[in-house]
RNA sequence: GGACCCAUCGUCUAACGGUUAGGACUCAGCCCUUUCACGGCUGCAAUAGGGAUUCGAAUUCCCUUGGGUUCACCA
């Protein structure tokens, strides 16, 4: 009961690591901060076929953008090295072995045809396809051939593989934190393959070999793993591991935001929104994935967002920092059922964690999108743009995106505030408020450009409600936008006169 | 198809067997702001269906239906 919590999470370097491995990632780590445990990761590399270069690297630097710290892996090392699956090779055959000599696993040599043919035959008899405690009587295997022949395929170097020997009928019960107890019976599994014809593991020997062998307390993982997780019981019960059997936990998927099934890379690409934590290139085909990095998500967001998505705590709060986050995490209160993907939920927190950024911070997040877009100005400068900006967008980027008056003139107008507010005398007002204006101090204050305003207005007998919007067309070029007082004595005043007087020769009124 | 898992507003979810079934996102309206946004308030909106147990069921049990996962020498 009182075992150190260690936890691992265990991905293939086959790709970028989706977002659902990050959720998965997430619970592990938040789980093993929660209990002072350990949080490791392992990578699950037997399958040399599927090597993507660039994957390992992507998979840390999504764990350490989110803010996970690893505690035992690859780079930092521990008590169990090697972290990587490939490089701990030669530590499964034995365990195999061991079970063959207790009679609980068996070489098979089968080829890929005699295979197929197999499960052929079984199907056209409407029988379950599987290498099971029936089928395998009629293979070729350990089980089957004389001691002789088995020797002499072995010693002459045929390919085999080792699989498991499953009873014909016996119930595998387990607990799992998230769903309580789980039948099977043995009759339902087949027997599967622990050691490939290449000497590499399958993920189940290597699975329970090393969560046994680096101590793991609890398996959190994803739903998907929950049909294979009776045959990981009888691994550890085969191999005497029983008392240090782990404690499991599948948690529910992450499912598409519409109609059915488990998100995947297309529906980003589709309903645009990310689906990778980051940006990646495929290094073969040069495919782009976006990821929420580059989209302009805060890390705390993501994290935030993915927490929330599958778990809840037991009051209404839904904003976390990851310390909170640690703070209030228990695997009782991770639901049972799947969960769609909200993009607007997403957007969402990502605005709440905006709001809350010191305008330093922001300006830190934009000040190279600023440059990209060839604008010029000081840091002082573009902060106060974040203040006026912030609270009317969900992206940092946006502030610069949306609020490109504050740094060029306006080339374009809105042209359905013309039509709708211009009047004859619209274009005479306003450069009357120019006038105005021009009698300010370059320093003038908010206060005394609307007081300007008001005067000029009053002047020709024009509520200030009818010209306010004009006035933003011609200084921003747009309808909407920040604080118009605010964003104007910013600007500047030989800005905005300029641009007054600039717009009013180019904005002709016409009725119709 | 077999096995397993799941089922509360459109979405994420809350609710010791006793609540007018709560919150958040979205949407609509109102207030604030002489615009927009933020914020505040209000509204729309759910226990898949059928049995059983119980004084009482969203909650326990069974069936149906629906959805999902999984059935490789991939993880």
């Amino acid at each position: 009961m009182s075992r150190p919590v260690r936890v691992r999470f265990a991905p293939s370097p086959t790709g970028p690591l989706h977002i659902g491995g990050v959720r998965t990632a997430l619970y592990n780590y938040l789980f093993a901060k929660k209990n002072n445990g350990t949080m490791i990761l392992r990578l699950e590399d037997t399958d040399q076929t599927r090597f993507v270069e660039g994957a390992e690297k992507y998979i840390k630097e999504s764990l350490s953008w989110l803010g996970m710290e690893i505690h035992e892996g690859p780079d930092q090392g521990g008590p169990h090295s090697p972290y990587r699956q490939s490089e701990r090779k030669p530590m499964y055959r034995q365990y195999a072995e061991q079970l063959i000599e207790a009679g609980l696993a068996y070489y098979a040599f089968d080829t890929s045809e005699e295979l197929d043919e197999m499960r052929k035959r079984l199907e056209a008899s409407k029988m379950q396809p599987a290498y099971d405690s029936v089928s395998r009587m009629s293979m070729k295997n350990s089980l089957t051939l004389s001691a002789d022949e088995v020797k002499s395929r072995l010693d002459n170097g045929d390919d085999y593989v080792i699989r498991i020997k499953l009873p014909r009928k016996e119930e595998v019960r387990f607990h799992d934190i998230v769903r309580g107890w789980v039948v099977v019976s043995t009759g339902q599994m087949d027997d599967k393959v622990l050691l490939k014809a290449d000497g590499m593991p399958t993920y189940h020997l290597a699975n329970v070999v090393d969560d046994y062998l680096m101590g793991i307390s609890h398996v959190i993982r994803g739903e998907e793993w929950l049909p294979s997780a009776p045959l990981h019981v009888m691994l550890y019960k085969f191999l005497g591991w029983e008392d240090a059997m782990p404690e499991f936990a599948h948690l529910p998927l992450l499912l598409k935001p519409e109609g059915n099934g488990k998100l995947s890379k297309r529906d980003g690409d589709r309903l645009g929104f990310p689906v990778f934590p980051m940006d990646w290139i495929d290094p073969k085909t040069g495919d782009k994935s976006s990821g929420y990095r580059e989209s302009g998500y805060f890390p705390e967001a993501v994290a935030n967002m993915l927490a929330m998505l599958g778990w809840h705590p037991s009051d209404n709060r839904e904003l976390f920092t990851i310390d909170e986050l640690i703070d209030a995490f228990s695997l009782e209160r991770v639901s049972k059922s799947g969960a769609k993907f909200d993009v607007q939920k997403a957007y969402w927190f990502n605005q709440q964690y905006l709001q809350k950024k010191s305008p330093s911070e922001v300006y830190k997040m934009i000040e190279s999108i600023v440059e990209e877009n060839g604008f010029d100005a000081c840091q002082e400068y573009i902060e106060s743009v974040v203040v006026l900006m912030r609270e009317k967008v969900q992206f940092a980027k946006d502030i610069v995106l949306q609020g490109q008056y504050f740094f060029k003139d306006p080339t374009e107008y809105d042209q359905t505030v013309i039509q709708k507010k211009w009047k004859e005398n619209t274009n005479q007002i306003l450069g009357d408020i120019a006038k105005k204006f021009e009698t300010l101090s370059e320093a003038a204050s908010p206060e005394e450009y609307e007081n300007s305003f008001k005067e000029a207005c009053e002047y020709h007998g024009e509520k200030p409600g009818s010209l306010l919007q004009p006035l933003r067309v011609v200084v921003s070029g747009q309808g909407v936008g920040a604080p118009i007082w605010d964003m104007i004595a910013l600007i500047g005043r030989d800005y905005i006169i300029n641009r007054i007087q600039t717009a009013i020769g180019k904005i002709s009124f016409s009725i119709g």
